[in-house]
RNA sequence: GUGGGCGUAGUGUAGUGGUUAACACGUCAGGUUGUGGCCCUGAAGAUCGUGGGUUCAAUCCCCACCGUCCACCCCA
């Protein structure tokens, strides 16, 4: 028997309220700040995430579904959004648009991981990109969408991380003297960490090995070896987070010099929402600022910050908190019919749906099998038709929610009756 | 990629080294001739994840694989 693959989930209808609650949530927060859609191809030139990801990552070096197609190129199923908006950006000469160029997606992201909770091989951001203005007012525009996004969706309990990565030529000597750090620790941390001190020496401050952690305590912190530049920009975002608490008394956020990248794109700021009783795979959003990114994947020198947050993740999280979310409109009507009703019972049915009205009619059985099925489809309303009411030209409308009596009305006037009910 | 838990009808569970694998919910039908919900009766529905092995005999024991869940890794 066929099976969906591997770390993918078919969405059914019972899914679904959640998935227009959190799309129509994302798309009104989106406008409410300015930000225009964007849909870019689902699959891109290889060499895209290559350039732009990072070479180097984890996702590039394993995760990417990348295959060749008939002409010979090859194309790979995006893992993220952030290249395919940049490469949109310079592509269609973005630059000439009035900057920040803000823009969101909602689209599916692929990547061949191992599948555990909050982790599938197609999962679903909502992302958001803010590209062409490197101000710290457009950091904390970001940042507030994301505060907003989780509020309205009716989410509490999260909290924001933020740190600084500093700028590409300050991070190196800070890259060394972390790497020094923990060097002399080495005797004293976790196989893991120690393979990880090599490949990526910022990851050992968010270790979840607790010798790690005791001594990533003491370890120097980004933060210290700021730029003037760069310390100016931390400082303005912080002052402008500090004012945001002023128009959303539950906001709150906290620099932990532990938040750290994997994507290799990031400079600045970073920052992540999380649930408060975060499991393994938590993060509902993370983002942060990615100004050397146009550069390296070939346009003008274009600074951009934006996040990116997992819509499979946030329905846990909606789940979690019982959060709840709107139902999809009611059938309204289910059309029982015998014998010689049936074709005036399909027309009945094509008026009322003319009318908007939902509309389903009752599978061909007996009497009593189709008021059964009415029953059980949830809808509100029996729209009786038989060879008596045929005869009399009305339709026979019973409730089937209460226990009001039921009423004849003329074909003709059902569709208002039912309307008005 | 590493480690651990789990795989029995659509769903949730029970069960046993040996004839027709059980229960609940769900589905379908019927309970007299045109009225649902409750109730009653009946039916359909499972190669007991797949492939090997042990055994006279395996759904049950062993191994592998696959899937799933969880943690690591990584990340949304």
């Amino acid at each position: 028997m066929f099976k969906t693959p591997r770390g993918t989930q078919d969405i059914l209808p019972a899914e679904q309220p959640y998935w227009d609650y959190v799309r129509k949530t994302a798309a009104r927060v989106a406008f409410e700040f300015g930000y225009g859609r964007i849909d870019t191809p689902m699959f891109e030139a290889t060499s895209l995430f290559q350039r732009g990801v990072g070479d180097e990552t984890d996702i590039v070096q394993k995760e990417m579904y990348s295959f060749e197609d008939n002409g010979g190129d090859s194309l790979t199923l995006r893992p993220e959004g952030t290249a395919s908006v940049c490469r949109a950006y310079i592509e269609h000469g973005m630059q000439n648009l009035p900057q920040p160029v803000r823009q969101y997606y909602v689209a599916p992201m692929f990547r061949y991981e191992r599948p555990q909770a909050g982790r599938v091989r197609q999962h679903h951001q909502f992302g958001v990109e803010a590209i062409g203005d490197a101000s710290a007012t457009v950091d904390a525009e970001i940042i507030e969408l994301g505060f907003r996004y989780l509020s309205q969706l009716g989410l509490s309990h999260f909290t924001l991380r933020l740190n600084s990565l500093a700028d590409p030529e300050e991070r190196k000597p800070y890259l060394a003297m972390l790497h020094d750090y923990f060097s002399r620790y080495s005797g004293d941390l976790p196989k893991v960490d120690l393979a990880r001190l090599e490949r990526a020496p910022l990851r050992l401050l968010d270790s979840k090995e607790e010798a790690t952690r005791k001594i990533g305590e003491d370890a120097p912190r980004a933060l210290d070896y700021l730029g003037d530049q760069s310390r100016l920009h931390w400082e303005e975002l912080t002052g402008l987070l500090e004012d945001l608490k002023e128009t959303y008394p539950s906001f709150e956020y906290q620099t932990d010099h532990r938040l750290v990248r994997g994507l290799d794109y990031y400079n600045r700021t970073v920052f992540e929402f999380e649930p408060q009783n975060a499991g393994g795979q938590g993060t509902m959003i993370a983002g942060g600022r990615y100004d050397p990114l146009i550069e390296i994947l070939g346009g003008p020198p274009t600074p951009g910050i934006g996040f990116g947050s997992g819509i499979e993740r946030i329905i846990l999280e909606l789940k979690a908190q019982e959060v709840p979310v709107p139902q999809p409109d009611e059938l309204k009507a289910v059309i029982v019919s015998v014998g010689p009703a049936r074709n005036a019972a399909s027309r009945l049915a094509a008026e009322l749906r003319s009318h908007g009205i939902a509309t389903v009619l009752a599978p061909a059985r007996s009497f009593k099998a189709q008021m059964r099925y009415a029953n059980q489809s949830g809808a509100v309303n029996a729209v009786i038709l038989g060879e008596r009411e045929l005869e009399a030209g009305v339709a026979a409308l019973k409730s089937l929610r209460s226990d009001t009596p039921q009423v004849e009305v003329p074909l003709d006037k059902a569709a208002a009756t039912l309307a008005a009910g």
